[in-house]
DNA sequence: TGAAGTGCTTGACCTACGTCAAGGATCGAC
DNA sequence: GTCGATCCTTGACGTAGGTCAAGCACTTCA
């Protein structure tokens, strides 16, 4: 029973976004709906061959690289509604995709990009757009790993996160981690024990209420000072 | 007077490596060469409205975005042959492009872009397998910023200068750097004063000898060993 | 209802690297 | 050649955040 791009509630965020209805008829014939996933599971590792990119319909997910060395490196999460998959265009896929909780996703088919951007030239414009967006980020990510502090890295990956919620029709002001302490660590360069301590600082400061993964944000325009060199205390 | 891609002496490393001879012959008609530029000229700046993407053909390149407050933060430097501007396809760049020595670059136009790939599919093919090559370095680094040691990142940093001169015809063992030891630092998430002590020290352990600009890499293997855990002295 | 596993928190301690400051080397302009 | 400006080096010192260790709070499974 297979739901259709046009009935999907994340129609309006999702790739078709930019087609045309008609153009939209096409493309759902060539999108396959994945079975659900659990956490843990991964869509693909680090060495697949890149058959497709992937949205996300529900749940959530990460992305890794490996240090040759011990711990693996995250390299991004992915909510309702985005696109990942965009590093195998190379062949093979340089990082792995692991579901963060029970998920499920769509799959276009490589082959179904390649027929499907010479009739819909729009689509190619499109891919390239959210390509370049990975780019954008992956280095708006390098910026805060180098110049930022403890603090801010985590003020300013809320925030992150709570855009995205809003922009999916989520609340932008309350929501449920899917990621544990550790892997919030990972992606922002820390410790787990520091990302703890931080948590706990916002809360002494009533910027964000933190319950274990519940997340409150009580004060936006303090968090949003905090991102950048302004001292909060 | 134009040099064509034929003639160029980086048509093996370039982006029409990909191409068949007749194929190459439209693709270079739609290159235009720009007049060279000299030390710190800027090809693009953040904002600038995408309309194209360049081939590094003499020189080299920086591209860098710009921290809020202070200082910006260097993402990543090119070199002949090497194509760069993905950043833009999102229809604007979102870093600037600045030259760091006398360099000069090749154009490919937006507009060549679209007219070509619709001739020549596996140029389509090429562009994306470079884009993600752009996003796995990007998370590389990110990698790199976040797990390991200064000494690690020097390392990797020179092991990665080295490969990429050996395939370009130049001397893989002996080069000069054509950015200072600052723009290193900033790009590897350091201070100038901490590069400068490491290079210091794999002088004095004869890893590589060093002066001022100029590199001559004397023990590959034990430098490769640094990049990952395993402790020099 | 308890036992084991996993994730989170907290404290005590330590170190890799940043910052500040000063002096030396190099380069380009005239 | 010499005067500035820029780049590089070196030392002294401070600290943000890592590491280690222990205890607590869940969830899951029987």
């Amino acid at each position: 029973m297979k739901l259709t791009c046009q009935d999907c509630s994340l129609a309006e965020l999702c790739l078709p976004r930019a087609l045309s209805p008609d153009d939209m008829g096409q493309f759902e014939t060539m999108v396959d709906q994945r079975p659900a996933m659990v956490r843990g599971n991964f869509l693909y590792q680090t060495g697949d061959v890149f058959e497709g990119l992937y949205a996300v319909k529900s749940g959530s997910f990460k992305t890794t690289i490996s240090a040759s060395d011990g711990e693996d490196q995250i390299t991004g999460f992915y909510l309702p509604g985005e696109l990942f998959g965009f590093d195998g265009f190379d062949d093979h896929h340089s990082c792995s995709a692991v579901a963060l909780e029970h998920s499920c996703v769509c799959e276009l088919p490589l082959s179904s990009i390649d027929q499907l951007v010479v009739k819909i030239p729009s689509l190619r414009r499109e891919l390239d757009r959210l390509m370049a967006r990975e780019i954008t980020t992956d280095q708006a990510m390098l910026l805060q790993l180098s110049r930022r502090t403890a603090e801010q890295r985590l003020a300013a990956f809320l925030v992150s996160l709570s855009s995205r919620f809003r922009q999916r029709g989520f609340s932008g002001t309350e929501f449920r981690l899917s990621m544990s302490r550790h892997d919030i660590a990972n992606y922002l360069g820390l410790a787990a024990e520091t990302v703890s301590r931080l948590f706990k600082r916002l809360k002494e400061h009533h910027l964000v209420f933190v319950n274990g993964r519940t997340i409150i944000i009580q004060d936006f325009e303090a968090l949003h000072r905090q991102i950048h060199g302004s001292e909060s205390q």
